[in-house]
DNA sequence: TTCGATTTGTAGCCTCGGCTACAATTAGGC
DNA sequence: GCCTAATTGTAGCCGAGGCTACAAATCGAA
């Protein structure tokens, strides 16, 4: 069957049917959501170091609510994807690139709580409410975001 | 299924240690992520009976971009939870349960929208952002929207 | 009506992120 | 210094959600 014919209002690629547009945005969150694990874990880590002094997969394991089992794991995938560095028995690290895509993920955080509450929404709904969306602000709303709270 | 409050597999903050509430917003992250692609679906499947008529595998495996085996597992999913039915090589149809994720969904899809535009988020990248961010905004964070929005 | 194209469904594989159970190592109390 | 407790790591299981390849059913045209 098909359907009508739909118009975009946005260029981008020339002309795609207009479902793949739809499709592209539930890849961008599916792709988002891949990220971010890792993102909370890069947080938290970088957190844990400034705050304790180390950062150890227990600690991790607790303030995550996982188990220490995942924390290793997930801890595995972080050092396989060149963010963290760890050595047997000893606490974890970030690397350079771990670094900056913690300071990235915490701004963004930050950014997105704030946005939140001058909204209008209460402080721990902001907080809880964040920690999911955090991961699906593209830079262009982040920006948005920074200009309304009048940091641009 | 809603994200109702009042079963609780864990505990209230106040009286627990002070690590244990960050855990608690990670798990309601966790939570959320669960129920999202559900919400897809049925928002989709909703979309196409109202559109097109009907809701065939292929159309949504096309407009939700993945290939029609993994659509027709997802949608075996939705039946096991009790969201949608289908009879073989027909099409699919929600139930009344699914009906009502599809139009809670729906709803805030379009609140997380217009409450993006009207802070200054540019059109496109709102829709595409709002993708992965209405699943985790909470009922309080929408209500928060709605009065913002001046549709209290 | 028959036959090929499309659609739908099935089987089997993969990774990820949970978990428990158990093993190895380190750290602390005595 | 030693022995127990805590921590760290490993193994193996599970379900979710991707995929490809193949099989079965339906649809449509000749």
């Amino acid at each position: 069957m098909p359907k009508s014919k739909s118009y975009k209002l946005v260029a981008e690629p020339a002309d795609l049917p207009p479902e793949a547009d739809q499709a592209h945005r539930f890849e961008k969150a599916r792709t988002a959501q891949a990220t971010a694990l890792l993102e909370d874990y890069a947080e938290l880590i970088s957190d844990l170091i400034g705050t304790e002094g180390e950062a150890r997969p227990t600690d991790i394991a607790r303030r995550l609510g996982v188990s220490h089992a995942t924390a290793i794991k997930s801890i595995a995938r972080l050092k396989r994807e060149g963010l963290a560095t760890s050595k047997l028995y000893r606490g974890v690290f970030l690397t350079p690139a771990g670094e900056m895509l913690a300071r990235r993920a915490r701004a963004r955080h930050r950014l997105v709580v704030d946005l939140l509450v001058a909204v209008g929404v209460p402080q721990e709904a902001a907080e809880v409410d964040a920690e999911g969306i955090e991961h699906h602000v593209s830079d262009e709303t982040l920006r948005a975001f920074a200009t309304y709270l009048g940091r641009a």
